[in-house]
DNA sequence: TTGTAAGCGTTATCAA
DNA sequence: TTGATAACGCTTACAA
């Protein structure tokens, strides 16, 4: 067998017209028991199944939407992506996925790769040194359905989901503080980003609620990355007294520290003590384990596509024509979990030891 | 606007014929220069774009491959979906990606959601319990263009991709004798995967040519992740006395071992030698950092894509008529690179300390 | 209940 | 050099 069967060989074999197997397969109301037997049966045994091409030409969906993502090799993403799947796949969607590679030329490219090829929505979480705002307007004006995730610019209306980063942030360092942590330094994303200032902005309010000077020179900004973590920890051995606690933006930067400290002789969490955001993988498998806050990717995943979802849908429902209504712009905040380990432990507060 | 340009926008507007707008565009031959002119100049002003559904529907192509992964949470596959975007994206291919989640059914339906969505090539390694062998058949028979990639069966007929498990394990397996290591456990992955026997070959070669007795109670037969780790560090803790090596099947494996090990005051590398196969980025973050062989993942994606891209436009020049040609089945061994790290360096070999 | 025909956006064939 | 027409596979008015 070489050859797809169509409901032209299969109308051509019962001698009927196309429209009728058509109506048959489609199980319409008005089609004759017997027809539709016959036709079925038919199409059971040439293995037949509908052409996805010729049904989106048709229908002018291309029941695809596309997914830009930083990047997905740190699982944060790819766990995000694994929720998005189980929202778009039973329902007939196909999911293309991008990376921006923290670069805004490249989330430009991919977001017009999608529009080239009239994906039926996007999904987006920003780049760290992304401004593309006039094109996510021009994306939205042109009624592309748009929701964005995770790292999210401030002043685009457009459903969002996310965690309450500030809120968090403010938990984490918190906790660092009843440790007995009274010098805190904070390794700062990019500035632009979304999560980075609010989870700044966490950190600070920690301080300024205990009581706690709040040093500039104490935040280091740097990236998202291990990398980061690196060089932020360089700077901080060079700073005397040496802090005894850090928050740092995300896992992967936290990490990096971790390590650089660790094999300068510093001791976790007696030397400093050290929180993270976002958990990964990694967490539980450094040493010592680290403290960090947990957010639920899966659920970030199933949320954002299913807000896409409605927003395709309500698109096409003839209801819904005036799209500036925005009835569908929402923003939904899920709950993360602050993940105590030993990382941030201080040996007085320890158990066994 | 709302709707997207056509041709045939472009055609009223210059009172033309769609066909002339379609070769003015398509940059053919015999199209009068003015006119084409005009008509890339309407294209321009109309920002029109062609409409990638119909074009699909013409070239009965959907310019989509499927790749089956077992996972993409460890980073592994992920590395490897990037070298397969970076040859697929720029010659229009969009990529659908499915896991399987290392179950034989998931995988099955997975190749079918592929077969329905009329993909013009699937790309995939296989998952831990598989026996889908008579579905990769069928494809082939099917004239679908098929490549396997990492996780490859042993008695089917199709492009491979894949690095040389025995050799580098029998390497992996070796260096640690080379330091020292006289009874070498081995953490070997479910038995029926490609990738699990030839390192247990490996394994046993290595042990072989250095006069080491073969013990096939030192060889335990886990999975591939973590936990499995776990779960054989907890049987060889029971041994006696205990093993002063350990090669694992995979990274993730060893680190689950030697978490479990550390846990129990085992050290490594002096107590016992560790090492695993295929570099992930946990491997360099781990305590002591893990010896492990590290494969070219992004290569792996870039080959067994390009191998695909052949088979996809072989099958439609007109030359390669005759499928069971076979010329497209090649077997592509790449290098891999044996890592070597603090975890498997017994101290008497060590340098500094 | 079924068939005819038009249309989704393109391109290829053939005539003009 | 250009235009009509058919075709890719399917659905849906409308007519029968």
């Amino acid at each position: 067998m070489t050859k797809r069967a169509t409901i032209k060989d299969i109308a051509h074999e019962l001698n009927i017209s196309t429209s009728t197997v058509s109506r048959a397969l489609a199980d319409q109301w008005d089609v004759n028991p017997d027809t539709r037997r016959a036709v079925l049966e038919v199409a059971k045994r040439l293995n037949y199944r509908s052409n996805p091409i010729s049904l989106r030409l048709r229908s002018r969906q291309t029941w695809t939407v596309g997914v830009v993502v930083p990047e997905f090799i740190n699982s944060y993403f790819a766990e995000i992506l694994i929720g998005m799947q189980r929202v778009f796949f039973p329902k007939g969607y196909n999911i293309l996925v991008a990376q921006s590679n923290e670069t805004a030329s490249v989330e430009e490219n991919n977001l017009k790769l999608f529009e080239n090829n009239m994906v039926d929505g996007i999904l987006i979480s920003v780049a760290q040194d992304s401004d593309n705002t006039a094109i996510y307007d021009r994306l939205l004006k042109n009624d592309m359905p748009l929701v964005f995730f995770n790292r999210v610019p401030e002043d685009i209306r457009a459903s969002k989901v996310i965690v309450d980063d500030r809120k968090w942030a403010f938990l984490a360092t918190e906790h660092l503080i009843s440790q007995g942590c009274r010098r805190i330094a904070h390794f700062a994303g990019n500035g632009n980003l979304s999560v980075s200032v609010e989870r700044r902005h966490g950190y600070i309010s920690a301080l300024k609620k205990h009581g706690l000077p709040v040093d500039e020179s104490l935040i280091i900004e740097a990236g998202l990355q291990m990398e980061s973590g690196y060089i932020g920890a360089m700077k901080l051995l060079q700073m005397d007294p040496l802090p005894d606690g850090l928050f740092a933006v995300t896992d992967p930067v936290a990490i990096g520290a971790m390590k650089f400290l660790k094999n300068h002789g510093i001791r976790i969490p007696e030397d400093i003590a050290v929180a993270g955001f976002t958990e990964s993988p990694y967490a539980t498998i450094v040493e010592p384990p680290l403290t960090t806050v947990r957010q639920p990717t899966f659920d970030i995943g199933v949320t954002a596509a299913t807000l896409l979802l409605d927003q395709i849908t309500s698109r096409h429902d003839p209801d819904k024509s005036d799209s500036w209504s925005g009835d569908n712009v929402r923003t939904v905040t899920l709950e993360a979990h602050l993940e105590v380990r030993e990382s941030s432990l201080c040996k007085n507060f320890r158990g066994g030891s």
